[in-house]
DNA sequence: TTGTGTTTTACGACCTCC
DNA sequence: GGAGGTCGTAAAACACAA
């Protein structure tokens, strides 16, 4: 056991078989009497706590609350975060501790779940955006896969298209009616409208795409 | 041992509510 | 106006690497 826990120890031990010991010594640490809510802040150099006046000898140092003094605190704050006068009385009586200390330890204490809050609000958030980009990679993929397909569905009408001009020129004279009439029916690349999809890219659609397709079932 | 970063305790200033 | 809240910060206490 270190210096600071003998130190603990002791007075929790005095704290609990003399509650009023506490108080009738802090107020020398807290340097008033009274409550005392505002006061002005010491300069660095001489806001240490040596304002305890306790003879310098170290026991009215700052001290961490001891283990047990700590994990009554946090039940009472799993409890309920706000401290009423009553609660913070009666906490500070069985702990051996000045009411402002209970009341300094929950202002932090709640200081401290705000920021945890806040952080796992962070990373609930961070998280949702990480998945939010991986979807959107692969919506991204998915329309460039598309707009392949498109392209090769595209060029394939197209060849087929020549090769049936091909075959009705090389049977005229008979054939420059039909060539006039395929002419007529078939959406050539000329006839294809552009349009901008949402990223800027140029698409090429037909009107008159399906009608196409009935046109090729003709020749079939 | 010491330098340095983090956590804990405490306070002042300001705000809100009754 | 007083009590109790938040916010920002000082300083002690603590942890830990070098």
């Amino acid at each position: 056991m270190n210096n600071q826990n003998v130190d603990d120890h002791n007075l929790l031990l005095i704290s609990q078989l003399y509650p009023d010991v506490y108080t009738s010594l802090v107020p020398q640490q807290a340097g008033e009497a009274k409550p005392a809510r505002r006061r002005k802040r010491k300069s660095k150099s001489s806001a240490g706590r040596e304002e305890g006046g306790g003879g310098g000898n170290g026991w009215f140092r700052k001290r961490k609350l001891s283990d047990e003094q700590v994990r009554m605190l946090e039940i009472s704050f799993e409890d309920d975060h706000k401290l009423e006068s009553e609660r913070k009385d009666r906490l500070a009586s069985e702990l051996g501790l000045d009411p402002r200390q209970v009341a300094v330890w929950f202002q932090n204490r709640r200081a401290r779940w705000k920021n945890k809050r806040v952080e796992d609000e962070y990373t609930k958030l961070k998280n949702a955006y990480e998945n939010v980009v991986v979807d959107k990679c692969r919506l991204d993929s998915e329309v460039l896969q598309l707009k392949e397909q498109l392209y090769e569905a595209e060029r394939e009408i197209q060849s087929l298209a020549q090769r049936v001009e091909g075959t009705l020129i090389s049977n005229s004279p008979i054939s420059s009616s039909v060539t006039v009439e395929a002419n007529q029916a078939t959406p050539f690349f000329g006839d294809y409208d552009i349009c901008v999809d949402g990223d800027g890219d140029n698409l090429l659609y037909s009107p008159d795409y399906f009608d196409g397709l009935e046109w090729m079932s003709q020749f079939m």
